[in-house]
DNA sequence: CGAAACGGTAAGAGCCTCTTATCATTTTAT
DNA sequence: ATAAAATGATAAGAGGCTCTTACCGTTTCG
């Protein structure tokens, strides 16, 4: 019914009408003369109306000078398309949404997403920071790209690649009893007053569980948690990373039995590819936490 | 350099995921299955980037997605564009400029440009009136498509297609001696008050040259001359088609000895060809004035 | 568990587009 | 004025692109 245009038929008629000829048209597009005229005679015929007259010259038609403009309309948003997607692919140009839990947010990605920008410097990264299950639940529900998280619970939807193991320790302010050890074995924490929060459950199932039973409080927020710390409250566990080395009173004491870390890395949903964009970010935290990455 | 990116392949994409698959898609294309996922690989190898998850779901991937409204907003213009010059080509949109001599303009386009508009509904046509050299003008300097005029002078850029004859008359007013008169000699027309107009230069060349030398006005203005016959100033000479039948006062009688006519017709640009809307007035022109052109 | 539907792959037919070679006509230069 | 150069058109053939037919492996559904 209607006819369908190529791209490049249309590109010659352009050549043609501002290089002043057939031929001088053909050497601009590296094609040959004859190409040229059979390609715009095809087009016309396509079309039922000659676009150029027939005496010789090169000469655009009443109807070849109203679909000039038109034709380079639609050549331009081909060109203006091609390029863009092409950015796309080249991550020249886009953007990808993370989330990550907290200790990562504030104390690895500063650095990773300052390089990663500096490598990267037109594309645009919003990274948002919660607890492992709201991180795992934007993975899952699309809403970001990429998690940087510890394994939260297994789920045949989301792939984790492990990236790092973060030890657990004891937090305590520096005048503690504690506060002075290299390390530390769980029973000696037994009768010291003990907050919960989000990290404890790492100790569940191991020798340690014990003490999760003894613990007054369960904080969530990192915020009260150090202030309860500093006001000398009491003292918690918590991963290294998340160990807030930014108050000077808190010490942090690995706790060497029983020796328990959590599992940081990267979740992504297993079935949707990732965006340009986000494969530049996956390749890049993969690269930059010196790694191979570890059998997924 | 910038991948060329064909219509074709992206209508494929918008069908498979509208149609929810390969083989649904490839049904409604009037494809066979392998056609499409051929030219989906194609495209996806061209743009270095998949647009379709791998695993046996037509389901696209965030590229993909990226891809598909800018993939839709080309194949529309695209579209839009390609009916357009089809409208355009199929008279069915488009527009003419013409310039006609005034007994043309008045006597003939009325009905003429009725009948073609209730022809073509769709296209505008625009329409000067002024005196034969002005009509050559405006065709020679393109500003219009077609003029419809007599005869002006020979030139070799300009085309004229005789359409009709219009015979030389004298105007006078109804008491006048010659009024009654069937046909006339130049010669009775000596004496008798003669006023010159635009068309009277026809008589040049002829045994009723002399006349002119005789007339005392030259009046170019239609509504000038027409009041000063009216008045009975005197008389006049017009082409038949130029005498205004609305004056019930005023009669025309043929000149017979000498036989004098301009030739009306169609004039246009000889090297430019004419717009499809211009086009179409010429041949229905051609057409309603009953003829098969004479040779030009 | 078999049948149907899914998408991918391989081989070949046919068409489309390009090149080479040639021609007729017009323009330019001597 | 005539030779030389440049213009666009045309024909034949090579090569590439895009289809079709035929087939495979996997998943989904009675």
């Amino acid at each position: 019914m209607l006819p369908e245009l190529k791209i490049q038929p249309l590109r010659y008629v352009l050549a043609i009408v501002d290089a002043g000829g057939f031929h001088a048209a053909a050497r601009q597009l590296h094609r040959t003369q004859p190409a040229v005229s059979m390609a715009v005679r095809e087009l016309e015929q396509r079309l039922g109306e000659p676009l150029f007259e027939k005496g010789g010259k090169a000469t655009l038609t009443p109807f070849g000078a109203y679909c000039l403009p038109r034709f380079r309309a639609l050549i331009n948003q081909h060109d203006r398309l091609s390029r863009e997607l092409v950015a796309q692919v080249e991550k020249r140009a886009g953007h990808l949404d993370m989330a990550a839990v907290p200790s990562v947010a504030s104390r690895l990605m500063p650095r990773l997403l300052g390089d990663f920008i500096a490598r990267y410097p037109n594309l645009r990264v919003s990274l948002q920071d919660g607890n492992a299950d709201f991180v795992s639940r934007m993975v899952a529900g699309g809403e970001v790209d990429l998690g940087f998280t510890s394994l939260w619970q297994q789920d045949d939807d989301l792939a984790f690649l492990p990236l790092m193991h973060d030890a657990v320790g004891v937090v305590c302010r520096d005048d503690h009893p504690l506060a002075q050890r290299q390390a530390l074995d769980w029973r000696e924490l037994q009768g010291h007053a003990l907050i919960r929060n989000g990290t404890s459950r790492l100790l569940e199932g191991t020798e340690a569980a014990p003490l999760l039973a003894q613990s007054a409080f369960d904080i969530s927020n990192m915020i009260s948690l150090t202030a309860m710390l500093v006001a000398g409250v009491g003292i918690t566990t918590l991963p290294r990373l998340a160990f807030p080395e930014e108050y000077a009173r808190l010490r942090f004491i690995p706790l060497a039995t029983p020796y328990v870390e959590r599992e940081l890395g990267l979740l992504r949903l297993r079935q949707r590819s990732l965006s340009p964009a986000a494969q530049a970010m996956e390749a890049f935290i993969i690269h930059e936490l010196n790694g191979e990455p570890a059998a997924e």
